[in-house]
RNA sequence: UCCUCAGUAGCUCAAUGGUAGAGCAUUCGGCUGUUAACCGAAGGGUUGUAGGUUCGAGUCCUACCUGAGGAGCCA
């Protein structure tokens, strides 16, 4: 007779069967004559028992000496516990060893506490934590509720190339690398450029990849490569921009709140502080921002951009993201959309994040006048012919159109409470760090 | 790139300029309901590197290396 192949997240099902688990050992508590491993197999953690009198001495044995993180498959009969963590456990039965770790050499994270350099340098094993698990899982969870959003929503995915022969914004630096020894290309900043193509054809795009910013920036809120969501939408205004924007977040924390709420637990996260991401986010001007900036004691003046404390003083009193728009041309990309109004000012919008998140969207409407666009390239003193397709777009049937990109990364930090954004991602690339 | 802080056992951290310590991990022993289990014992050190001051440096000084936090810039 053989028994049903499970996975712990399953065995709720399976009250009062035999049934076998492949895994890992978690951890492993002894007492004698009675022993408790902690089965892990990726999809949760359960909780075996095996009781010296009760099972065979050569099983018992073999349990009791078992190292952290072996690899074992386990057969037994699981049995709804009140004690168990988890509310199930195992009576072991069977106990299969693939590879046992050899005490020489034992799995370098043990349960006490590590320190960050230490666990960084192990981030191969890091993430079979419990907390990564759960963050790595509320990721996955923001990702498909992305996808989903704009699939659902008359968005086509079309992706944008990794490999970009000049800046898209002039700004920020690049990674330069040799291609085949004939030019200089760059790694891609963002696809937002190219989705301005996609989206005159298409008319709703978005992409999804990874972003890279070779900017030497050593902060809890930067990595050099992340991933970045892009819609861009033809046809549409800043307002659109931040109607999307806005309804995109809503349905994101919604996801999270339906699928994750166990991880959020692990994570002592609050769920309050996501059942009140609710439309409408408030909504302030530049001009707004800048008195309440000063009105609360920084140094801000008109026309400078804010630093990370100035979006924290912003967000703080509100319990939902903050939308801030039309800032200074002046301190935003070429390819930002004047007010007509105030010209001086961009048709721009950040999205901040509550308690001190800071900036997890930027977007805006963009230039679509040809002559104003070229005026743009020409003072931001950008290499014209590179642009020769970005400029047919305002040639053949241009239209006011628009978009936002959002950092996955930033985002699921303020989703999950954490401090950094370096446990977001498996294996983050920050300065100083690319391994492993 | 700049500013600040840190580097001592595998890990997390102590040690007034005067003998190098603890907890966890590992090994051995004990324990039939543990929840980062607990109790007892043992092994484990070129104090990041190179100089300098001093009778004497983990401790003070200089340079460098590595890391962390922050600034600017950004998502």
């Amino acid at each position: 007779m053989s028994v049903p192949t499970i996975t712990i997240a399953d065995a709720h099902r399976h009250a009062g069967e035999s049934v076998r688990i492949p895994g890992w050992l978690y951890n492993l508590r002894k007492s004698g004559k009675i022993v408790f491993p902690l089965l892990r197999d990726g999809t949760g953690i359960m909780q075996c028992v095996a009781v010296k009198s009760a099972v065979p001495e050569a099983l018992f044995d073999k349990i009791k000496d078992l190292t952290q993180e072996s690899s074992i498959i386990v057969t037994g009969k699981v049995r709804a516990e009140q004690r168990a963590p988890g509310g199930f456990e195992m009576d072991l039965e069977d106990l299969e060893v693939l590879q046992r770790v050899p005490e020489s050499d034992p799995y370098p994270i043990t349960p006490k506490e590590h320190g960050i350099d230490f666990l960084m340098d192990h981030r191969h094993l890091w993430l079979r934590s419990r907390r990564q698990h759960a963050i790595l899982r509320v990721r996955h969870e923001v990702i498909r509720a992305v996808r989903d959003y704009f699939d659902s929503n008359g968005f086509t995915l079309i992706d944008t190339p990794i490999f970009t022969p000049a800046a898209c914004e002039g700004t920020t630096s690049l990674f330069e690398l040799n291609y085949f020894d004939e030019e200089k290309v760059y790694l891609t900043q963002s696809g937002q450029l190219y989705n301005e193509a996609t989206a005159m054809a298409f008319g709703k795009v978005y992409c999804f990849g990874p972003t890279f910013r070779a900017e030497r920036s050593k902060t809890r809120r930067h990595l050099t490569e992340f991933w970045m969501v892009e819609p861009e939408m033809a046809y549409a205004t800043l307002e659109d921009v931040k109607r999307v924007a806005e309804e995109m977040i809503v349905f994101i924390v919604g996801r999270v709140l339906e699928n994750r709420r166990p991880e959020l637990k692990e994570l002592e996260r609050d769920p309050a502080k996501l059942e009140c991401i609710q439309a409408p986010f408030p909504r302030i001007s530049y001009d707004e921002a800048v008195k309440i900036l000063q009105a609360k004691g920084s140094e801000i003046q008109w026309g400078g951009d804010f630093g990370g404390g100035d979006e924290t003083l912003l967000s703080e009193g509100y319990d939902r993201p903050l939308m801030v728009d039309r800032y200074p041309s002046a301190i935003k990309a070429f390819y930002m959309q004047p007010d007509a109004e105030r010209p001086e000012l961009a048709l721009g919008v950040d999205v901040l994040a509550p308690e001190g998140y800071g900036e997890v969207i930027g977007g805006g409407q963009r230039i679509h006048d040809l002559d104003l666009l070229l005026r743009r390239i020409e003072e931001h003193g950008l290499p014209k012919e590179a642009f020769n397709w970005y400029i047919d777009l305002r040639k053949f049937g241009t239209v006011p159109h628009g978009g936002f990109g959002m950092g996955i990364e930033r985002c699921v930090t303020w989703l999950c409470g954490l401090e950094h954004v370096r446990e977001t991602i498996a294996f983050p690339r920050m300065l100083y760090r690319t391994r492993p």
